[in-house]
RNA sequence: GUGGAUGUAGUUCAAUGGUAGAGCCCCUGGUUGUGGUCCAGGUUGUUGUGGGUUCGAAUCCCAUCAUCCACCCCA
């Protein structure tokens, strides 16, 4: 309240226990993606604007109303917070010659997004997704194990309940005379399509289908969804899919309406929700982009990848919130305790000396010995040390087992060893 | 971008238009240097901010900002 800066809008602070969370979930997550054979990939947060534009599309609501862009301070380019990071993946594969490499090549991250949208339960400015981009393979098995991937993702953190949509939007052959025939036919029903959504019939007549509004479901219920337009490679990729996602035994549903809010995927198209009464369930979406690479300037190249929205998947574990002042210190196993300013320096000296194999704090706030005590407790140390007068004098110091309470001085050359013995022993 | 709710101590919350309070937390002492309980004391506020009404505003009015929630959209 007093504070003179305060947080961004829709920005968060993590500390202390709840980093701990996150740092567990990517520690779990890193593992099950080097099982999956995917390799970590960094990027930087900021890219030329026109990246986006080019991948994520105009016409979605990403790039015409939630981005984070400005101009750079020397000749005035465009830059952009990247709101997401398929595109500047793709860049990356294309600016490192990766696409000489053999085989597919299978990316992760876990990194923050920028998106300049009105904050609410689950939805930051910047949040932090789990992506995986896999190049180089038109399969329709991969599709289904990324879509696997995903799961035993959540899975790994107990993350249950949750539904997966999968879809295809067709192809290039396909899409676009299913797209006029659809623009035709909802320019035929105008007047039962509220106002609102009506600019989109020209601009993304697709997304249109998840409108959530009933007079629009109604409209479109009357027409034949994408799944009934597919091209016979189309189709045959899709069943493919799904035969493979029932031989592993995950759980789909296949959904003819599900479409996404970006415009560079083909065929398949998936979206994981988790079943809360929560609103935004939408935890993980992702699919097929075959010619997202040939449109960045490389070669034509299919490729597949998904995000999974981390503060998201934490808000599903129910453990998102951690009060900052109930979140505790880190534990050390030993507590060095100082009696006046001028035993700091012996207590710091001691510290380093029991450092190279265990978790020491000296407390340098010069309260009363019993709060220190206290503050010992709390950091559930085992050991305090505790320095003062007397013990530079006699070069000793006070070693009380927190357990026992019991307590002696030792010398200080017997030190380790009698601090070995208690921890290791 | 639209709508709703809420803003008082570090925190959770009180306070008919009449001197801004309590619990918890924190600190000191009781115990010349030791954990729990108890006891005594103590720190913390431009009542989000700026105007207005009034003899007098935390309280009523207006504006503004912030947070939360929902729509939209998405992760």
């Amino acid at each position: 309240m007093n504070a003179r800066y305060h947080r961004l809008k829709g920005t968060r602070d993590i500390l202390l226990e709840e980093a701990e969370r996150w740092r567990w979930c990517e520690d779990v997550w890193a593992r099950v993606l080097g099982r999956y054979g995917y390799g970590e990939i960094r990027t930087p947060i900021i890219e030329p604007t026109a990246l986006f534009l080019r991948s994520v599309g105009e016409g979605t609501d990403i790039v015409d109303k939630e981005m984070y862009t400005f101009e750079a301070r020397d000749g005035g380019e465009s830059l952009t917070l990247r709101p997401e990071m398929t595109a500047s993946v793709v860049r990356a594969y294309l600016e490192n010659g990766l696409q000489r490499q053999p085989g597919t090549l299978k990316f992760f991250y876990m990194a923050p997004m920028f998106r300049h949208d009105r904050p609410q339960a689950g939805r930051y400015r910047q949040f932090h997704q789990l992506g995986v981009e896999a190049l180089g393979s038109d399969s329709p098995v991969l599709d289904a194990e990324v879509i696997q991937l995903a799961m035993a993702l959540f899975d790994a953190v107990d993350a249950r309940g949750l539904l997966v949509k999968v879809n295809s939007i067709g192809c290039r052959a396909c899409r676009p005379a299913y797209l006029d025939d659809l623009k035709t036919y909802l320019k035929g029903r105008l007047a039962d399509i509220p106002e609102s959504l009506q600019g989109r019939i020209e601009t993304n007549p697709l997304r249109l289908y998840d409108a959530k509004d009933d007079q629009m479901q109604a409209v479109l219920g009357g027409f034949r969804p994408i799944t009934e337009a597919l091209c016979e490679a189309c189709r045959e990729h899709h069943a493919i899919v799904l035969d493979t996602l029932a031989r592993l035994e995950v759980p789909v549903q296949a959904d003819p309406t599900l479409v996404r809010g970006l415009d560079y995927y083909t065929r398949t198209t998936f979206e994981i929700t988790a079943g809360s009464e929560r609103k935004q369930s939408s935890v993980a979406g992702g699919g097929r982009y075959d010619h997202l690479v040939e449109q960045c300037g490389g070669p034509s190249t299919p490729a597949v990848g998904f995000s999974i929205g981390i503060e998201r998947t934490l808000l599903h574990l129910g453990d998102d919130v951690i009060d900052p002042q109930l979140s505790r210190q880190p534990a050390v196993d030993v507590y060095v305790a100082c009696r006046g300013r001028a035993a700091e320096q012996h207590g710091l000296q001691l510290a380093d000396l029991l450092r190279g194999f265990c978790r020491v704090e000296v407390d340098t706030t010069g309260r009363a010995l019993k709060t220190q005590v206290k503050s010992a407790v709390a950091r559930r140390a085992r050991l305090m040390l505790t320095v003062g007068p007397e013990e530079i004098e006699t070069d000793t110091v006070q070693v009380k087992n927190l357990d026992s309470g019991d307590q002696a001085a030792v010398a200080r050359g017997h030190l380790l060893t009698a601090v070995r013995e208690v921890l290791e022993g």
